[in-house]
DNA sequence: AACAAAATTTATCATAAGATAAATAATCAA
DNA sequence: TTGATTATTTATCTTATGATAAATTTTGTT
């Protein structure tokens, strides 16, 4: 739990009862490479911390497969849409290496907000930066070139290309893998 | 404030102390049509529900300027990336027509949070609801033509076209208006 | 109403990315 | 290790949208 509770506290600081009471809802959770933790269809209960690995979030459109996100160590992941509404999910999320996370029971985590309104905090801080994150994403979509975009993937996580298959950036940045075949092939 | 209090109470429903709170560090801010109601490097610091009137988010990109999104009646508005950063926003936000807002300050919103669990509880529905649109966005952008983009936003908002001129749906759209007029043009 | 300014459309040409197919390279499993 | 599968690249042709310019329509102001 060490790097979870670092994670929390550099969005707000837990007490101890605190902690104790989110360790009591969490559990770890083992994935092998290239499985679903949580697969299409189903409603987001839990809310990832990951210790080790690579996720990503996918769906299909048309039969075609795309990526939505990625996520590496030390941060959380969720399929948002379907935690905050309770619907099912159209996505899912895979492990892309052999990965150790902790799951956190989302709907025990939502009952902790009243009794632990520093728990509420947290999450609401959390999420908030991560909205941040996605209107910055829609501008990033939607006002950069598909090689501005992959130069600005690489900046950002320099590692992706060790870690994560090319056909899974290139729809994460929105073009076909033959297109971004042809932009790597540029330079 | 009345539809301000059934805007809130979609999310969480609010005891009339917290009602009271919030009216006390609010007030009304009537604005012209085609004026800024907040500038570009202006940090935000007010959260604003719509009475009356339509409002843009916009913000220049090489020197044309880009719509980020539109907001109608009944509905609040703000920069959330400077929001919640405290950072000033490369953003602003402008009213489409001649406009009656309620500003509300966000800095003693904030403060209210630690009084009134129920008024972060329901700030915090609120912005996750804003999340899960803006994630949406993003597949939209990703992963439609422009011109099922637009046929999507006449359904989303039949009266869009009677109350923002087409380049700022243009640029919301992501693409020029000369391809918006080309679109049209087809049907 | 009449003019000026702004918004929208139309036209032409250029370009980034899509679709498809095929070649090559990398990975995995027996 | 070898063959099979999967991932990536290369090539060709097509298409949606961009850039620019000009025409037309709408809106706003005196």
């Amino acid at each position: 739990m060490n790097n979870l509770i670092k994670y929390f506290n550099q969005f707000n600081h837990l007490s101890d009862e605190a902690v104790k009471a989110i360790a009591d809802i969490s559990k770890p959770v083992n994935i092998k490479k290239n499985q679903d933790l949580q697969s299409i269809g189903h409603t987001c209960r839990t809310i990832y911390f990951i210790k080790k690995g690579v996720a990503r979030i996918y769906y299909y459109k048309d039969d075609i497969e795309i990526t939505e996100c990625f996520a590496f160590e030390n941060t959380i992941i969720a399929r948002v849409e379907s935690l905050f509404t309770g619907k099912p999910s159209r996505k899912a999320i895979q492990m892309i290496e052999d990965s150790e996370l902790i799951g956190i029971n989302s709907p025990k985590l939502f009952e902790l907000y009243d009794k632990f309104p520093e728990i509420e905090r947290l999450f609401r801080k959390i999420f908030e930066s991560a909205y941040v994150d996605t209107v910055n994403r829609v501008e990033s979509i939607q006002f950069h070139s598909a090689e501005e975009r992959y130069n600005a993937l690489l900046k950002e996580s320099p590692n992706v290309l060790q870690r994560v298959p090319l056909k899974y950036i290139a729809s994460f940045l929105g073009i076909t893998q033959v297109s971004l075949s042809r932009i790597r092939g540029i330079r």
